[in-house]
DNA sequence: ACACATTTTTATCGAATGGAATAAATGTTA
DNA sequence: TAACATTTATTCCATTCGATAAAAATGTGT
C-alpha cells in the first residue's frame, strides 16, 4: 500500500472494514465511470466516509486505484489460479493432447465463471476492462502483468501450440495464435458495453453461461485440433 | 452536428478546415485519455485554436464527442463497406458455403485493415475502443449502431452460421458463436494497450498484419466447418 | 469600398476537483 | 479511568474545468 498515512500494521479492524468498503465502492464507480469520470468525493458519499479518509487509507486517488488492482488481481488468481496450476503441470508432463486441450478448456471455463458467474464478478471485471490510469505509464508493469493470470493463460496456450504442431510454427506465429484463440472468450468481456445489442441481453448467467462455456470449448478444440502436427499437410 | 453557433450551410471553408482539425486532435486525445481524461483546453491549445472555438463549432464537449463518433463511423463504412455488400450479396443468393466462408474472411480482412494498417487508423481504432461517454447512456443509440459496420458484420456471421448448420443451430446460440468468431479479430483491437506484452510488438502492419490476417481467416474457416450439417454426428 | 457574415479571440464566471491541515470522536490497552 | 493510538470529520486551499458573453479580426459578395 503506497504511502497512506494509515499504518497496517497496528490498524484496527474498524479501520480494516472502512478500507475494504471504500476499495468495494471505488471498483464499481471506476468500472462504471472510468478514473478521471469519478471524483473523489463521489467514491466518499457511496462509501459514506468523508473525503479526506481516501488520502488517509491510500495516500491519492491513484493509491486507490492502485489497491483496486491489487484486489482484483488477487481475486482473479483466486479463481483461475487452480485451473492454471494444473494445465501448468499438464504441460510439463507427457500429457496427451487431448488433455492438455482439455485442461486448456477447463481454464478457460474459470475464466468465464470470474467474468460473468456473479454479479460482484460483473463489477470487477468491468474494472478490469476501463483501465486507464491518470499517468503515461497507463499499463500495469511488464513484470507484475508477467506474473497475472493473463499472462500464464498466454503462455500457456503457446505451449500447447507447440506441443501440438510439434514446433513447426513460429515463436511469433504462436504469440499471434495464442491471442486469437483466448479472444473467443475475452471478446465477451470486452464487449459488455453491447452485449444486449448483439446477444439481446447483457447478463451471462446460468444457462447462458453453461451455453458460452459450450460453445467456446467446441470452437478452441477445432482449432487446436487444427493446428496438430499430421493434420491436412495443405493446409 | 448538435446545437453548435456555427451554421454548416453557409461556413467559410476555413472554418470548415478548423473543424476538421479539431475533430482529429480530439480523436487522437480522446482515444488515447478518455473523454474525462481530457480538457477542452487541452484539445483547443493541440488544435491551435482557443478553446470558446469548441463551442462555437460543437455547442459543447459532448457535441466534440458526436462529432468525433460520426468520423470514426464514416470512415469504418467506407473501409469496410464494400465487403460487407458483396458479402450480403453472397448471402442473399445461392452461393456455396465456401463462397460464403471466402467472403467473410475477406470481410474480417477489411476490418483488419480498417483497424491496424495505418496510425491515422490506430488512432481511431483507439478511440473506438475508449468509449467511455459522459452520459448514463453512454452507449450508441441502438439504432445507430444497428446500421454500424459491427452489426453488419454480426448478422451476417449468423446469416453463415444458419446457412452451413441448416437451421439446426438456435437464434441465441448463432448470436453467442458469432462473437465467438469475431473475437478472435476483435481481441486484437481490445487489447491494444498491452500487446507489448503478449505479442513483443505493438503495431500490427506489413508482415505482421499479413500474417494476422492468415491465421484468422485459418481459424475461421475451421470453426465455420466445424458447423456444418453432415459433418461429425458426435460433435 | 462597404455592408454583412463568419470566425477568432479575450475576459470572465461559477462549480468542481484533489488534496492539506487540524480538530474531534472513537478504539485499545495497561 | 486515563493515556495513547487510530479513525473520522470539518474547514479550507489552489487549481482546473466547461462554458458564456462580447469584442476584434477576417472573409465574402455587391
Amino acid at each position: 500500500m503506497t504511502g497512506a498515512r494509515r499504518k497496517t500494521d497496528s490498524g484496527y479492524a474498524r479501520g480494516e472494514e472502512t478500507r475494504a468498503r471504500i476499495i468495494q465502492v471505488a471498483l464499481a464507480l471506476f468500472g462504471e465511470h472510468g478514473f478521471d469520470g469519478v471524483s473523489t468525493r463521489d467514491i466518499a458519499a457511496q462509501a459514506g466516509v468523508p473525503a479526506p479518509s481516501l488520502q488517509y487509507y491510500f495516500d491519492n486517488k491513484e493509491g486507490l486505484y492502485a489497491a483496486c488492482i491489487a484486489d482484483v488481481q488477487a481475486s482473479a488468481m483466486n479463481a483461475v489460479g487452480p485451473a492454471l496450476d494444473n494445465l501448468e503441470r499438464l504441460l510439463a508432463s507427457e500429457a496427451s493432447d487431448n488433455q492438455l486441450i482439455d485442461g486448456y478448456c477447463a481454464v478457460l471455463e474459470s475464466f468465464a465463471d470470474f467474468l460473468f458467474a456473479s454479479p460482484d464478478a460483473a463489477r470487477r471485471a468491468l474494472f478490469i476492462k476501463r483501465r486507464i490510469m491518470p499517468m503515461k505509464s497507463a499499463l500495469m508493469p511488464r513484470e507484475q502483468w508477467a506474473k497475472g493470470p493473463g499472462a500464464r493463460l498466454h503462455n500457456c496456450c503457446i505451449g500447447i501450440i507447440a506441443r501440438l504442431s510439434g514446433g513447426s510454427t513460429s515463436e511469433e506465429e504462436s504469440r499471434m495464435t495464442a491471442v486469437a484463440i483466448n479472444g473467443q472468450l475475452l471478446t465477451f468481456h470486452f464487449s459488455r458495453d453491447h452485449l444486449d445489442y448483439v446477444l439481446g441481453y447483457d447478463e451471462i448467467t446460468g444457462d447462458r453461461l453453461a451455453m458460452l462455456k459450450r460453445i467456446v470449448r467446441r470452437q478452441t478444440t477445432l482449432v487446436f485440433k487444427g493446428l496438430k502436427r499430421p493434420s491436412k499437410p495443405q493446409r
